[in-house]
DNA sequence: AATTTTCCCAACCGCTTGTCT
DNA sequence: AAGACAAGCGGTTGGGAAAAT
C-alpha cells in the first residue's frame, strides 16, 4: 500500500521558519494548545504542514527549551546514556531537561562521536571555534523566542510566567500583527528602530520593569520583529528580585 | 581578497508506534 | 481484528557561516 503524504505539499512553505511564522505558531499554541497538529496550521493560518509545526515547536519554540552550548556534565551524560541506550535519542533527551532529541543527536554526531575516537578532539581548534560561536550568539539579537537559563531564579520565573501566561488569559486578537499580551509575557517585543541599540541593557531593563509596573503599558500589537531575551544572563539578582515583587503585586 | 573546504544545525523524510473506531 | 490516522522517532540533508588555503 502506498503511504499517503502527511499533508498536501502544494502551496505550503518549506525550509527555515520566519520570525512571523514563529510568532503565529506561538500565539496559536498559547491560546489554543496543540491538540491536533494536522489541523493546527489551518486553524492558525500557517502555510506549513502539521509535522513541520510540531517539529518547530518541539525543537525550538517550546518555552522550556534550554539554549546554548552543552555543559561538560551534559555531554558526559549523553556519552554514558548512549553506551547504555544506543541511538535512542528521545530516551537520552528525557534525562536532560530542556534538551531536545534533535539537539542531542546533532551534538553526538558533531562532537561526541569523534571525541570517543580521538579524546583530544575538543582541544585547540574545536574549543576556539566553540568560544567564537558562543560569543557570537551572546552578542547577536535573538531572531525568535530565545530562552537561555543561567540560574535557578531564571528557571523559576520562566516556569511561573509561562503557566500564568496560559492560565490567566486567552488572546482575543488572532491576527498576525504581533504577540498578544498573553504570549508576550515571556518574550517582550522591542522595536530596535525606536530605541537605538536593541542590546541596550538599560533601555531593555526599563522597558521590562515598566511592563511589570503596568502590564498594559507596552504595545504588544507592534509589528516589530526583534524579541529581547527577557531571561538574559546579564540581568543581575537585584533585577530579578524587583521582578519578583512586581509579579506578586500583579498576580 | 577571493575561493574552496569544513563544520554545524534546523528541517525534512520515511518508518514505527499508539490510539481510535 | 483490522484499518485509518496522528504523533513520535531516528537518519539524513541542505544551506549558511566560519576557517583554511
Amino acid at each position: 500500500m502506498v503511504r499517503a503524504p502527511c499533508c498536501e505539499k502544494t502551496g505550503l512553505n518549506r525550509g527555515p521558519w520566519t520570525p512571523e511564522e514563529d510568532q503565529i505558531l506561538v500565539n496559536h499554541i498559547h491560546g489554543f494548545g496543540h491538540g491536533n497538529w494536522r489541523a493546527l496550521p489551518k486553524q492558525a493560518g500557517l502555510l506549513r504542514c502539521g509535522k513541520s509545526c510540531r517539529l518547530r515547536w518541539m525543537n525550538y519554540l517550546r518555552p522550556d527549551i534550554k539554549r546554548g552550548n552543552f555543559t561538560e556534565e551534559e555531554e558526559e551524560t549523553i556519552v554514558q546514556l548512549h553506551q547504555k541506550l544506543g541511538n535512542r535519542w528521545s530516551a537520552i533527551a528525557a534525562s536532560l531537561p530542556g534538551r531536545t532529541d534533535n539537539e542531542i543527536k546533532n551534538v553526538w554526531h558533531t562532537h561526541l562521536k569523534r571525541r570517543l575516537v580521538d579524546p583530544t578532539m575538543e582541544s585547540g581548534k574545536q574549543q576556539k571555534k566553540k568560544k567564537k560561536k558562543k560569543k557570537k550568539s551572546e552578542s547577536s539579537n535573538a531572531s525568535t523566542v530565545d530562552f537561555i537559563e543561567e540560574s535557578e531564579m531564571e528557571r523559576f520565573w520562566l516556569d511561573a510566567l509561562s503557566m500564568n501566561a496560559i492560565s490567566t488569559e486567552t488572546p482575543t486578537d488572532q491576527s498576525n500583527s504581533g504577540f498578544s499580551s498573553t504570549t508576550t509575557i515571556a518574550a517582550i517585543s522591542i522595536d530596535p528602530t525606536d530605541h537605538g541599540q536593541p542590546e541596550d541593557e538599560l533601555h531593555v531593563a526599563a522597558e521590562i520593569e515598566s511592563f511589570w509596573l503596568d502590564p498594559l503599558s507596552i504595545d504588544f500589537a507592534s509589528p516589530s520583529t526583534h524579541y529581547y531575551n527577557l531571561f538574559n544572563s546579564d540581568n543581575d539578582m537585584d533585577f530579578w528580585q524587583e521582578v519578583s515583587v512586581q509579579f506578586q503585586e500583579i498576580f
